[in-house]
DNA sequence: GCGTGACGTCGAAGCGCTTCGACGGCTGAA
DNA sequence: TTCAGCCGTCGAAGCGCTTCGACGTCACGC
């Protein structure tokens, strides 16, 4: 193994030199830093992350808790894992994986060895219980979702509450006066999990501003499930003509539920979701729909993170504003 | 921060002890073991993974590569990740997450700073340019996947000749005498993945061995594609009663598509498939199945890996057999 | 009864890096 | 001309841990 010594003789300098020409933190003249360079590319040296993280206590590492349980759309997950790593290694960091089922001790233990620097923690509830400990740690961390009281905490995520309202918003201005909400499971309204109700506040405040007739339904993630509540709706609100659905599984299956029941989308009946993009526009009938921006928010809570580590002040919530995508789903009222 | 030193001096012994009765590498008796264990619990002693990294050359990590490009079925991938962070921490491991994209000089990076100690590649090709990289390294790795040669390697993976098989095998006792293979996307072959080509060899040695008719389609991940595909089918196979699908989104909408042509499952046409046992138990008709263990497959590769970290030999190849699970869409021929 | 070796513990030497204080040389203002 | 102060570099200390060799003690076999 090539060490920091091996290039300071080699460039004829002293090891702190090669260190400040690699970290920038002391000037070092434009020739000596050319022969350290030359030096380093000569020998391939490369430092010892260790060695490193002792010395300056910084490990230049990130922990990424990543959730997978029922209710969480996975792609969604994926895809900001995705995000945070390409965006923490622009930062010159690495992710560490962590699973829920690690809890609290899991953080504990990565914060506390000084294996990670930060972190970031997905799929937060309302009242989690690792927020306690989480404000209790020396060290900054990012949370996805919003929890009820944010105090001491950094928080981003979506706009639920303004993308529900988006919803209704756009399927109001095309005439429609019955409108209906096609929600998670009910394990993720019990579970608490913040964003499934801010939709439903949303929802039903625009309704109330539009004086539109509403209501609310949330749905298993199966076509069983779809199909039922396709039925259901038809049955209770028989000039519902807009329907907004929060749930990227039941979404194909329930426009089919819907023609099949003899409604056409959009000419019948107009259909927006809140989804990724991607889910959005691989249904048959491509859907208008708010986007869940799972990359934006990767790359936002990494860049936050790294702001706290800087010593900077970040705000406590950040809310981004929903983006909202017209395609063929949804069309005026059929009057 | 509590350090060892602290402990030591905290259970009145050298710090050398107290790392000894940590490591388990020395003996130490009952009673200073105690007295440690005792000092560790009440000043709350965590080490410092940096330094225990530095002193031991050993950093406690893992890496993983992990794919995401299309072709790739996510929720597998995301399995797959979870399964290697478990079974790590059983072994006293954190897992580093890189993304495909970081490509060769993310793998170099890692290992020669010693950031982790060992590798886990997935999604390796036939002629994978990562290969004499990952030969050349001086840390251990373990290839999810088969290059087309395996020297100075190890990998791991189901069994997909013998998958493809077994399906034809099932289909063959069953009765039927001509059969169809609706694989992978196109480019997915184009990319050289073995899996994908190893289905397809296992798929026409087991109907030529059983004297079969048979065919190979790739296939788009797209419903639209599957309807296509239905329809090529029967136009060029009219005789034909067994399909196996390899290609997960795909699998429900081949089924709506055939029945839309007025085939019924299993009735008419027997459909067996390879995918993860969730995929195949949520369809409307669950399918009969080879299962894609993933969890397993993560599992085993940690396994090995800690197997090769301890200087124990391993090896070169791994393969899984196939478990086939009979559901409701495979029924004998209608004579 | 004494040598032998296992047991249990200690002290010291590093692991490879960062960082702090110091210092000589040089510039520019007074 | 002088001195303050910056620039560029060096040496040494130390980050917190593991590990090696050494040493005293004790049990056991001959």
């Amino acid at each position: 193994m090539v060490k920091i010594t091996d290039v300071a003789r080699h460039a004829g300098v002293s090891p702190s030199t090669v260190s400040y020409a690699l970290s920038g933190k002391r000037p070092i003249s434009q020739e000596t830093r050319q022969r350290v360079e030359a030096a380093i590319r000569e020998l391939g040296y490369r430092p010892h992350a260790g060695a490193r993280a002792l010395a300056s206590s910084r490990s230049n590492v990130l922990a990424l808790v990543a959730p997978l349980r029922t209710g969480t759309h996975v792609p969604v997950v994926m895809q900001f894992a995705v995000s945070v790593v390409t965006t923490a290694r622009e930062h010159d960091h690495d992710v560490l994986l962590l699973t829920q089922e690690e809890g609290e001790e899991g953080l504990r233990r990565v914060a506390d060895t000084a294996l990670v620097d930060a972190l970031i923690v997905m799929d937060v509830q309302l009242h989690d219980s690792r927020l306690p400990l989480l404000r209790s740690l020396d060290r900054p961390s990012v949370l996805i979702g919003f929890p009820a009281a944010t105090d001491g905490l950094t928080c981003i995520d979506l706009d639920f509450k303004a993308a529900g309202e988006a919803c209704v918003e756009h399927l109001a201005r095309l005439g429609h006066r019955v409108v209906a909400l096609v929600g998670s499971p009910p394990e993720v309204y019990v579970r608490q999990t913040a964003f499934a109700q801010r939709v439903v506040q949303g929802f039903t405040a625009a309704a109330d501003r539009y004086g539109l007739s509403s209501s609310v339904h949330p749905c298993e993630a199966s076509p069983a499930s779809a199909r039922q509540i396709a039925q259901q709706l038809l049955r209770e609100q028989p000039a519902l003509t807009g329907v907004v659905v929060h749930n990227e599984p039941v979404l194909e299956p329930l426009i089919d539920a819907f023609e099949q029941l003899g409604l056409r989308v959009p000419g019948d009946l107009s259909v927006t979701a809140i989804c990724p993009d991607e889910v959005a526009e691989s249904v048959r009938v491509p859907v208008t729909s708010v986007a869940l921006p799972s990359t934006e928010v990767g790359e936002r809570a990494v860049q936050l993170l790294m702001k706290k580590l800087a010593g900077n002040p970040v705000p406590q919530a950040t809310l981004l504003p929903p983006r909202m995508t017209e395609r063929a789903s949804t069309a005026p009222r059929n009057t």
